[in-house]
DNA sequence: TTGAAAGCGCTAACAT
DNA sequence: ATGTTAGCGCTTTCAA
């Protein structure tokens, strides 16, 4: 391995020339600069980025720790994320934490966290308390669908919003019984469903209108899978109903399949809505009604959030901010009845 | 921060004992190992995972450098690999390369590859040449579409085979005219699209059928929204076909919902085929016949070759391997007609 | 404009 | 069973 002493040696000079000219540096003749670039380009120098971050303190990377990469949530998050940072000359860095309170733990440990110049983190068993205990000594932003406590900056979805929206939009439609897809759970923690559904209920009570709680059906994953299996499920069981509103796009896909499966029309027997505005949800057949998070304006706010704390130095106690961004409702055939247009 | 040596000083005993007590090595006495555990539980003691690494050369992280996130096919590699990286004690690290040819560069300098143990690394623009110069010190297993020449540890999937399965079972079902969607892109590398397209022209080779050239679509990104453009593409020319392949699933689901459009009814008008076997697949309206990768024995592979590279040293020259992935055929409704079954 | 010394936090190798 | 010394490759600080 080539080191800068063997590209100090090489072009004659010491060490700390050669770090000055490889970091754009002032401070060195036009003559030796142009000696060092050549006996790097000469010896193929890289420099060791774990030496330089041990002793300068910064690597230029940002982490980006969440639960799952199936789907094209976070995915597409990561992405935008990714080059937000490259014009400001960092590199989004992906960790996957499986959903698990254990992998969470795992992942915002101080020890994984320590390489990273900042970090971005999208909790779901693990709340604040434990995201201050394990001891972070780099600028974060947490991310969510929950509301945590103050102690960091935060950027979240209004889930609650969002779902009272979609569900509203169907109950103004005429919908009177609607199936909510991967709904409930209520423990502790206000879980991305706990608070969609919550959503779901204050649009019935605004509405007036009573919440058959056999609607409301379990979907683990939220996937496709499990949205075909929760419909199918209420089909079985003889629950009639006229809407059915999916945690997911994902779940609401597996939900339009089961509807054909059963041979119910979309949107003329049951309307449907989805949320996460996938890309692909425009092409379904029919094509879903969804609630688009923003989620570019979403990866904007936090880059933002997250910049500044880089570049104004210190975490920065007391003075978090928390950003809640809303959802729109982008209509399309799922809801639509070609007739009353 | 608190240090190994403010450990140390707080157990009574010198950073070396607190070294070998916190990496579990024996040499110790079970009264000064608690001490020194108390005294980590106290001060909230984590190692620093640089300094670790720049005097012991390994961080536990394996690197995927893949071109993309947006879509099934990385992200649920990713999960495997973790997976199957975690049972080893390491843990699995995600980068965006952007499929740019600069943006694959950047990710495989040695600056950016020396802190992980391993690197898995799937190519887009780049080829073994532009690795070999990157300089990379680890070991390496290159990951993709295309052959490349025997430098490093290589596992690929058979796409000319695959495509030319997936054409030759619409054939044999009696297409005459299949629209390949996304195909061509013969510039080159050995791209994805090249190689598909070799086994689609294959297949027709070996059934005396002829090719209309006219049939044979570009689909950029091979995304949704393009497999959707490129029928419509179809469509609007007047070309008309009876079968469609399209080079990912994502396209394909866009295909499917075009020719919903315009009035064509899959299979018995048009019997369309897919590639990657993506969860979705199976809940598209209509199920969606598809070439199954076997992402899982391929992540198996992948994980092998690497921790045997990791485990016994050396990246070792000369004796590279390379495997070949098959991909099987999976039968659904969009090539399927109910009458003749 | 350039360089020498010191040290980031840890561990390998060798004492004791 | 425990401690001492040295040094991983770089950059900060200060002197020349």
């Amino acid at each position: 391995m080539v080191k800068m002493s063997d590209v100090a040696l090489e072009a004659g000079v010491s060490k700390m020339t050669v770090s000055n000219v490889i970091n754009g540096r002032p401070g060195a003749s036009d003559d030796t600069r142009a000696r060092v670039l050549d006996a790097v380009a000469r010896l193929g120098y890289q420099v060791n980025a774990t030496a330089r971050q041990l002793r300068a303190g910064r690597s230029g990377a940002i982490g980006l720790l969440v639960p799952h990469l199936d789907g094209p949530y976070y995915s597409h998050l990561a992405a935008r994320l990714d080059t937000l940072a490259q014009s400001r000359g960092y590199h989004v860095i992906l960790e996957r934490t499986g959903a698990s309170r254990e992998g969470e733990l795992a992942a915002i440990s101080a020890e994984r966290v320590q390489p990273y110049d900042g970090v971005v983190f999208s909790p779901v068993q693990v709340d604040t308390a434990d995201v201050r205990r394990a001891g972070i000594e780099v600028p974060v932003v947490l991310l969510g669908e929950r509301r945590l406590s103050g102690e960091f900056d935060h950027v979240m979805m209004d889930n609650v919003g969002g779902a009272e929206l979609a569900t509203s939009y169907m109950l103004e439609r005429g919908a009177r019984r609607i199936a909510l897809i991967g709904g409930r759970r209520e423990d502790g923690v206000d879980s991305m469903a706990t608070l969609r559904s919550r959503g779901y209920r204050k649009a019935h009570a605004g509405a007036g209108v009573p919440v058959d709680e056999r609607l409301i059906v379990d979907a683990a994953s939220y996937n496709t899978k499990d949205g075909y299996e929760a419909v199918m499920r209420l089909h079985r069981d003889g629950v009639s109903f006229d809407g059915a509103f999916a945690l997911t796009d994902a779940a609401a896909m597996g939900a339009l399949r089961a509807l054909a499966d059963v041979g119910l029309r979309v949107p003329d027997d049951v309307q449907v809505v989805g949320f996460d505005n996938d890309a692909e949800s425009e092409y379904l057949i029919p094509r879903l009604t969804t609630m688009d998070p923003e989620n570019d304006l979403m990866a904007e706010r936090i880059m933002e959030l997250l910049l500044q704390r880089l570049e104004t130095g210190a975490p920065a106690v007391g003075e978090v901010v928390e950003a809640v961004m809303s959802a729109r409702i982008v209509v399309r055939e799922s809801t639509l009845s070609r007739v009353r247009g």
